[in-house]
DNA sequence: GAGTGGTCTAGACCACATA
DNA sequence: ATGTGGTCTAGACCACTCT
């Protein structure tokens, strides 16, 4: 485990309902108990059963319906194993655990940023960013190529060594930052020079690229990337729920 | 309008702090008053004023923190006029108002679902059902390739005549039918001959593709499609928010 | 009409960040 | 120590779906 979480009332109610899910105790496409008797069975008010459900609700396992019920989903058919989850704020370390991660500096320089990147980054002319461009390599394998920037002031430090292991893990156990969420955009695109040389593309592989803007819990952006990825390696997915 | 829907309080509050952002009496990067002051001025509970601002966090507007306060963030840079929202369940005719919007009909058949097909939609071995494989135009321009898997029973009355306009329409406002949630897979992948032949792609042009299920608020699986996607006309966005 | 989930309140306590 | 947002309660009313 990373860190020790204390679990608060509704986080448990939800664990356990989610585990008679998965044992079929609540079998999938029929109804579970309502609200009130959960609330009766668990010992808690009818909104932490509600926000209990909610939960389970956003990861696609039940769904409400007001004035009938709640019907049990279940697992669902085209899950795979190399999809990344939309709410994956963890670097690629905690996706694949286990697994070899190597990383490849390709460049690291430092300038200020053009009129573009400081509306991206929401900084001034004269903050200087650093730019990366790295390669990820799962087991061997060419997997992503990243093109980061990164305000220095929100990122003193950082270098060579670390850019080698978790940039991720620099930030968030030695910076002690923590990420408030982040805006990605996905797309199809054709390989470039770079693409061809590193991950290994062929002038014909398409690309899927994600251009993407994180902030940390303070609202300041510390991140403006793009990263592309052999099409053939991954694939990114989405839940959409209705009603929240 | 499509419907006039009854706001709720949260929903008016959101409605109005929405408004103050836009307008700039809540500059970005800057706190907003604290639940207590708002909950005073709106006069409702706290608990009314944190739903909405839970929805204007999911939004993207605001970023919430634990022990510090409610932080404006503002637009984001990277967001585009052609990109799809995440939570998008309205047909195209909804993405493209005022654009124009034609269908093309390339095979429409029925049969029986093989094993695979009776997986993604959990439905028997003898349930018919409906294979569709429509274009997509905007504007004139070959947009999405869809290839579309329905099970009669949930669809009847299923015509030609319908799938030239709206199939959302025709189950929305016709059958009643209302959408629950939708499980969506993104990827690049190579041109196939359909996608040269009706995108007008070129063989080395990259494709953005969606593979879906989408269920129903009773739970039951109406669709598994994939859709194919002109590289340069499409992308998709999503946004992700820490604690939710 | 009966039963479901959604909203809302007033008040309480907790976890967390800052000073 | 103070103030923030998060959780939780008990009870109430509402909107919706099915019979």
């Amino acid at each position: 485990m990373d860190e020790i979480m204390k679990k608060t009332k509704y986080q448990l109610v939800a664990e356990e309902i989610r585990q008679r899910i998965i044992k079929g105790t609540y079998q999938a496409k029929q109804f579970m108990p309502d609200q009130n008797a959960l609330a009766k069975e668990f010992d808690v008010s009818r909104l932490t059963i509600k926000k209990a459900l909610d939960t389970l609700a956003r990861e696609g396992l039940i769904y409400k319906q007001s004035g009938l019920g709640t019907i049990v989903l279940g697992m669902i058919p085209i899950k795979a194993a190399n999809d990344s989850p939309a709410n994956a704020f963890d670097g690629m370390s905690k996706q694949h655990v286990g697994e070899k991660i190597e990383s490849k500096i390709i460049s690291f320089e430092v300038h200020f940023p053009d009129k573009d990147l400081q509306a991206k980054l929401d900084i001034a002319k004269d903050e200087p960013v650093y730019e990366i461009e790295r390669l990820r390599i799962l087991n061997g394998d060419p997997l992503i190529l990243e093109h980061t920037f990164m305000p220095v002031k929100l990122v003193p430090g950082l270098n060579e060594d670390i850019m080698h292991q978790s940039i991720y893990d620099y930030l968030h156990h030695k910076l002690h930052l923590k990420f408030g969420g982040a805006y990605r955009k996905i797309r199809a695109s054709l390989p470039d020079e770079l693409d061809i040389k590193y991950l290994n593309a062929q002038k014909i592989d398409p690309i899927l690229e994600f251009e993407e803007i994180v902030w940390l819990n303070n609202g300041e952006n510390i991140e403006y990337s793009t990263s592309r990825n052999r099409y053939d390696k991954r694939s990114y997915t989405v839940l959409d729920v209705n009603n929240f």
